[in-house]
DNA sequence: TTAGATGCAAATAGTTTGCATTTGT
DNA sequence: ACAAATGCAAACTATTTGCATCTAA
């Protein structure tokens, strides 16, 4: 697993001055076991699952928080109203989505720490994640499209 | 203006089989002129000044098809409910995203030809665009934090 | 001790649906 | 001519808010 450690986000969560409160780390704890992507939706209901005392507001609340810390990311997988969250492991993530059937495949190696640096210079910018979205047909609606 | 010219987007949309309506027209155009980015609220005001007589279940159905057609692709730009449309010009779109105040900095240059021809070929997909996000402090907000 | 975070439930906002009618080709 | 697309309004879903209470530091 070269996922992020759990104390890693704690560490960051602390540090931007934000307590460790117990929603906070179930949400995280949640999040960091759904393999990736999840909906607002998904999220909820297996919080729920893991303590039912956790209110809707607070979840929203968390995905807003670590959106804004950069820990996950939300996306639009399959072009509904919902999105899905994306943990930024690292501070990045990379995948491809399928137009066709929304499936998604990842990867890893995205090549842009160059470009980030170039960016960073000559914007003045600060670049702290990045999210790249490649839009396409996968393998089998390839060969369905024929 | 090196955005993709009105013309070949509709020609896309005959190419695929869709009829070109009143509605999906004055979306088009209604997209074309956002600069890039817009909300779907922003644009269903847009809409209605421009055509009352459309129907809010069809701009909601255009952005479906568009999206579809890789003509744009929803975002989130400042963290809330509501997404962001972006237009995939020439297919791709670039941004930073300044996390303290939601400020979008676009840039052009993004290098990817050659990891898409190599993610084409490892993984016997076909890719027909991508969007590639940073996130990270402006120059002002960068300055702000001292 | 106390600023920050929470849960609740109600309010809001955004999106989708079913269907009769219209329209592009 | 007719399949595809539309507008409408109602239904639905997701998200946010205000506030009294609680809790991490």
């Amino acid at each position: 697993m070269s996922e992020d450690p759990f104390g890693s986000r704690l560490e960051r969560l602390r540090e931007a001055g934000h307590k460790l409160t117990h929603a906070r780390l179930t949400v995280l704890q949640v999040l960091e076991q759904s393999g990736g992507h999840i909906t607002s939706t998904e999220l909820l209901e297996r919080v729920n699952a893991a303590d039912p005392s956790i209110g809707r507001a607070s979840v929203f609340r968390c995905l807003d928080l670590f959106t804004r810390l950069c820990f996950i990311r939300p996306t639009h997988i399959d072009n509904n109203a919902t999105p899905t969250y994306v943990l930024m492991s690292g501070g990045h993530h990379h995948h491809i989505i399928c137009t066709a059937c929304n499936r998604v495949i990842e990867f890893e190696d995205c090549h842009l720490d160059e470009l980030t640096r170039e960016l960073e210079q000559r914007l003045n910018v600060t670049l702290t994640g990045h999210l790249l979205e490649f839009y396409g047909l996968c393998a089998h609606c390839r060969s369905a499209d024929q």
